[in-house]
DNA sequence: GTTTAACCGAGACGGTACGTCCTGTCTTGTA
DNA sequence: TACAAGACAGGACGTACCGTCTCGGTTAAAC
């Protein structure tokens, strides 16, 4: 579809507004700021007075662009945090996930992961907010993760039958834990632990005979196996 | 030495310290109104000022006791939510845990995922209160989840060599992901297949054939029980 | 250069700062609640919450403009009490002196009185207020009894030597202990008696038979009259 | 007299009443405390809360005791500074007032000055309390003045009409106005300034010649006693 | 080339809640 | 009964930010 023609028609591609534009120096301004508070200090010392003061800003500025302060903190995250998601597309399905997770860890570790701790608790008290992170930041990175999925499921490194949602949720759901509620620490160890079991769940498996021999018969289908998908069992 | 003699000296742990002994009706007041307005307004509405109005207690009082709004929350929350919790103890564990996880998702659909949720992002700005909340709530969960664990291991249901801390975590990630998050519902269906993607990747499984590189069997000595495992095959 | 040029480049006082310019209701709305309470109930009933909450204000905005509960008493105090100081200006100095001794100890008999010595009481935990205080109020009502003062020593009634602080302590300072003390009443008797000592203890008079002559004739004032102190007696 | 006597029979000779009898130590160590307190911090330093940490004592004793702050910093001015005036009882009475009025001036010019200053403003908010200053030190004070005036009129240093009230203020006064009011310091020159022109005023004076208007003398017969007046002859 | 509408900074303002200090009352155990 | 200790309800403190509201002064398209 072409999306350049969308946007000729859809945008005001000369639609001038009246009166003075909005300048970037604030705009750049005022998320910087608000980035580097957030980083510093966290959600704690994120203050809309703060960030004005900061940024050389009025706070009716701010106020005139972003609604809250947790929009605040969610934009100047996107502005910050956006433009960097990678997977290695070579080798395994598997391997691919087993080594972003690890870098996903390694970066929540850090500073990133105090600041995505913030925003996901901002957006417990400013829905909007929480639907931008999710919007912006989160849908992409699983979506990201559901093409090696179905890489792997192409390459008949998993089941052809798993729900995509599920698994992603099965795979990253315990760095969040981890990460927001803090009852353990993210480490390598863990997270190869973590993927080897959730990988483990979605590789094709030899039917559930649950009575003690698991003999594989060629475990290493290039393909789904609808026919084994009954689930249920 | 006579016991008896250390005994009488030892133990007094409710010691009567002089001055007037803490009330109790206080302290059952303001929980209870603590509850009552996280549950109603969510940590926005919860103020130490509202819940003072609302025990009919000082602020001070308050202060007395719980040196911040995060522990408070806390504490109230754990007054009222901590006597329940309940695994079937019959049937397959992997069964166990599968309608557990059900119940749990169904309570965390409810009021109590979002005071949950809002008690995670309170933990944030107050560690001494997440500090309480995982040893007294979270962890005591788990506890629970792992002896199921092992019983499954017993039963030969589970492998043995699995890490118990990564195991939680990927059974029960994926729900405070998106109780967390909140990108998207805790439906049974999603529950179900979360649980099936993890639990398959705990069952017992043929030797990795592919390239035995990942033969890993028993390298984990500390969590796995080799000795008790007597291997289901 | 024209100077009409100059005039207009350089004569900017009230500057325009930049931001919403301070209003004037709240200040006059402050200082009306401030000088009502301070009226009614005394400096005990006299604070800032009270204040703000009568005249609809913020505290904010009261601390924005005085620093402290003191400051904002004297100048209540002062806004309304500051247009209002006379003396007579015709007969001899001593009746004009006396009348406003009178008129003074009238008015501190009612609620003025109450009021300044709150102030005066005020001023002990302010320094910053009791100057304040003393500065705007005080010092002028003393101004006003010293060109009395003068007057009189011009027209011979006084002595040309005295000290006129002195002077002025003397015959206010016992109206104010008896204000602040409170040891007696301020009745009309006794502040003509009071009077009637200290004037006369201001005439010329004869000199000092103890010990032989002191004549101190002329020595300070500006128009004394040494023909006078030729000892009437 | 015998005091001794009265005592016996007026207190309760063995009345004891049933419990623990008052131990003075706490009553000591509470007014020593409140003392000093009141000398180091003043009258804004000194919290009931905090005489009672610094006497090891517990606020329901002191509450026992004394009705009131004000109470209990008058107690405790009145316990330390009770026992000591002078007057020199030789030489001239115009003498002996101008050098306790010097001593007075030396005293209020140190911690004494403050703490006085503190009580007077402390009396403000407790009438109760400002009686008891009055009554215990103030009177006692002007009691010794008065006997030096009597001693004066009675030495024909001053006039026998004077309405000893107003003499007292009128000396005195002027010290406690600038004590209280703080306009002008308490320094040697003016105290002498100040007592001259009172003292002067006191002086039995040569019939008013000027206009003969003001003969007013004999008039105030209320408050002089010239009956009195005869006596000391 | 003037209008004119929006942008932007500064800061006043009414508010809410904070966490602290002190008040005066009470309840308890010990002397 | 006296006394120390300390819990408790409450009132006010002074502070930090909130979100809204004037203001003065740009700034650039539109008239």
């Amino acid at each position: 579809m072409p999306t350049a023609n969308v946007k000729s028609v859809d945008d005001q591609p000369p639609a001038r507004r009246p009166g003075r534009p909005r300048g970037d120096e604030a705009r750049v301004a005022i998320l910087e700021a608000a980035y580097a508070i957030l980083e510093e200090g966290g959600l704690a010392a994120f203050t809309i007075e703060g960030v004005a003061a900061r940024a050389g800003a009025a706070k009716t500025t701010i106020y005139r662009w972003w609604p809250s302060r947790e929009s605040l903190a969610v934009a100047a995250f996107l502005s910050v945090a956006l433009p960097r998601i990678s997977f290695s597309s070579t080798g395994s399905a598997a391997n691919a996930i087993r080594s972003q997770m690890l870098r996903l860890v390694t970066v929540y570790s850090g500073k990133t992961g105090r600041v995505v701790r913030d925003l996901v608790a901002a957006g417990n008290s400013d829905p909007v907010a929480a639907a931008a992170f999710v919007e912006s930041y989160v849908r992409q990175r699983r979506q990201a993760v559901r093409e090696v999925l179905q890489r792997g499921i192409d390459a008949g490194e998993f089941r052809a039958d798993i729900d995509f949602e599920a698994a992603i949720d099965a795979l990253y759901g315990p760095v969040f834990y981890r990460l927001l509620v803090g009852h353990g620490t993210l480490d390598k160890t863990w997270t190869k632990d973590v993927a080897d079991i959730v990988l483990a769940g979605l590789k094709p498996q030899a039917p559930e005979i649950k009575n003690g021999d698991q003999s594989r018969t060629g475990t290493k289908g290039t393909k789904a196996r609808p026919d084994r998908v009954s689930r249920g069992s």
